[in-house]
DNA sequence: CCGATTCCGTTTGGTAGCAAACAAAACCGG
DNA sequence: CCGGTTTTGTTTGCTACCAAACGGAATCGG
């Protein structure tokens, strides 16, 4: 399969490779994980600006939001967890969310060491007009490839995880 | 293909479709944005813990540091563009890089709007003994495919980097 | 020349992200 | 009970990241 969208970004990496000369490098594992990260970093920045700018929520915002709708309210560590974020990062961005009035803290009774994060009426439309939207956009950033190619992609990826992860 | 090594991630994924339900949603999609996501935040912090904390750079740090490398003494704009960052961005990017003695900054004489960044020595061992380091580390997040699969994956992000970055 | 425009990097103001230190609450062994 | 330990979320201090506004420098039209 010829690559004809892209040869600008083909041709760079001719280069560098060039460039790099013959140094005992593994250019495969590096095309592949700079690639991983140059498509995340694009992903997000047009996602960002294209569908979430206009709900004023960023990727983790949006993330978090999500995350509470698709499993309702949820103790702070947990969701931090399954946003995969640090607890320290979800503290701000639930100040965020809390801010716009998207959700809401609560004290939990039978143990007050713990808080548990709900989204609120307000953010609970939010995510259910945004989602719908956001859906659509990600079919269009994957749009060039076939269903097969995504389900590969992911399968590709799913792998990487859990070996980054245990890395 | 099985994925024996990742059926934690698949059932979450499975869990979270019956959780969405029936709503004419573009799973395929979804899971293949969410995978790139999640793949490159694994990446970036294994690689950050691993490897680049303790040369005391950031994956933008190094980033920066391996264009320099790789092309030389360059324009600040140029170097932006070539780290995927914005101008703004850059700028921090390197005042802190100039704090750790890794590269420095020169005023262009033919043109005083323009500024240009160069490799001091320091800079230069240290990219040059890291790098190869950092290279080693890629391989690892990437140790589960073969060489067919990191060109496959490569590839496909190649594509979705291209219709993300007109998106 | 000179005024308007364009170009370039920095600054500003905001959010996001982490690790480590912290304080309060709960738990546990005696 | 009670002192020490563990658990939980927040705070602190730092870096990174962006868009928009800025200010000085070059350029272009007349």
């Amino acid at each position: 399969m010829e690559d004809r969208a892209s040869p600008r970004l083909l041709d760079a990496e001719r280069l560098i490779q060039a460039r790099l000369g013959d140094r005992q490098l593994d250019f495969d594992s590096m095309l592949a994980v700079s690639n991983i990260y140059r498509a995340a970093t694009a992903v997000r920045r047009s996602a960002e600006r294209g569908v979430l700018a206009q709900f004023g929520l960023s990727w983790g915002g949006f993330t978090t939001l999500w995350v509470l709708w698709v499993w309702g309210e949820m103790r702070t560590a947990d969701l931090a967890e399954e946003c995969d974020l640090s607890k320290a990062t979800l503290t701000g961005v639930v100040k965020t969310l809390e801010k716009r009035g998207f959700v809401e803290r609560r004290q939990v009774e039978s143990d007050r060491r713990r808080v548990t994060v709900a989204l609120t009426d307000a953010g609970l439309d939010t995510i259910e007009s945004l989602f719908p939207r956001f859906n659509r956009y990600e079919g269009e950033m994957v749009r060039e490839l076939s269903t097969d190619e995504k389900q590969a992609l992911a399968g590709l990826l799913r792998r990487v995880i859990v070996a980054a992860g245990q890395a």
